[in-house]
DNA sequence: GCTTGACATGGAGTTAACTCCAAGTGTTAT
DNA sequence: ATAACACTTGGAGTTAACTCCATGTCAAGC
């Protein structure tokens, strides 16, 4: 696949895909004989692999930590867990962040549909 | 309170605190006599609301709309009320993604600690 | 009166994660 | 064979959200 169909595939700009392939946030992308990327299985599968992490917000040095370590074979398996242990937690967390803010926009949202704000906003210091 | 005080009892940075007020993410704090920040209940309040919202992720730039509809009056309401619904979507959508990349990542957990990757790390596509 | 220390301001610098650009090359269509 | 076009690289530019810095002021202690 050329590095156009994949950034549709993925809808990923082709900026981004190469970038990520010069970061080392993958690994090098096979090439044909004039030298242009023609990205096989293994290659999307990174790309589909890294996208998701990325979407969760997983910060790219640590996924690039984590490529490396993959690619250096499976005595890297237990640095690569705890890499993954770790990201887990703040995935944790940041769900309960963002659950906790949910809740407070909720309940602002119920009150500026029930027109109850103007006795409210100062008194229960709602902003 | 002076912005020391307040900066140890919300834990952000001066910095940050006076940052918040120039862009407009916080109105204006009160001074006192020599042009000192003197924070009162209501810019606390503030300090703490938008720490809350950003710490779920909301952008600087929605928070400084929405402070600035909140100081013109009650006139804006639906518009404020159309901002917190704008971003409960956003963060409910977060949500999703980041809980379908935990699942993803505790598959990946379990997979390494038995040991099953050298079977399975080029059939399932895993990496 | 002088020094010290916290705070003020405006503006520059930093970091993460892209995104864009200029100059060059290889394949394809005419 | 020449033009068009997708792709290449290295490097510069952008955006969001801070973070740092130089310079200046004011209040308090010696």
């Amino acid at each position: 696949m050329t590095i156009s169909e994949v950034s549709k595939k993925f809808d990923m700009s082709p900026d981004t895909l190469r970038y990520y392939e010069r970061i080392g946030l993958i690994p090098p992308v096979p090439r044909n004989k004039g030298g242009l990327r023609d990205y096989d299985e293994d290659s999307c599968g990174w790309i589909e692999f890294i996208k998701c992490m990325r979407s969760a917000g997983l910060p790219i040095e640590a996924l690039i930590e984590y490529v490396k370590l993959f690619r250096e074979g499976d005595d890297t398996i237990p640095a690569r867990l705890e890499i993954l242990l770790e990201q887990r937690e703040i995935l944790l967390e940041k769900i309960a962040s963002i659950n906790s803010t949910l809740e407070r926009l909720d309940y602002k949202i119920e009150f500026y549909r029930s027109g109850k704000m103007r006795e409210c906003e100062n008194k229960l210091n709602l902003k």
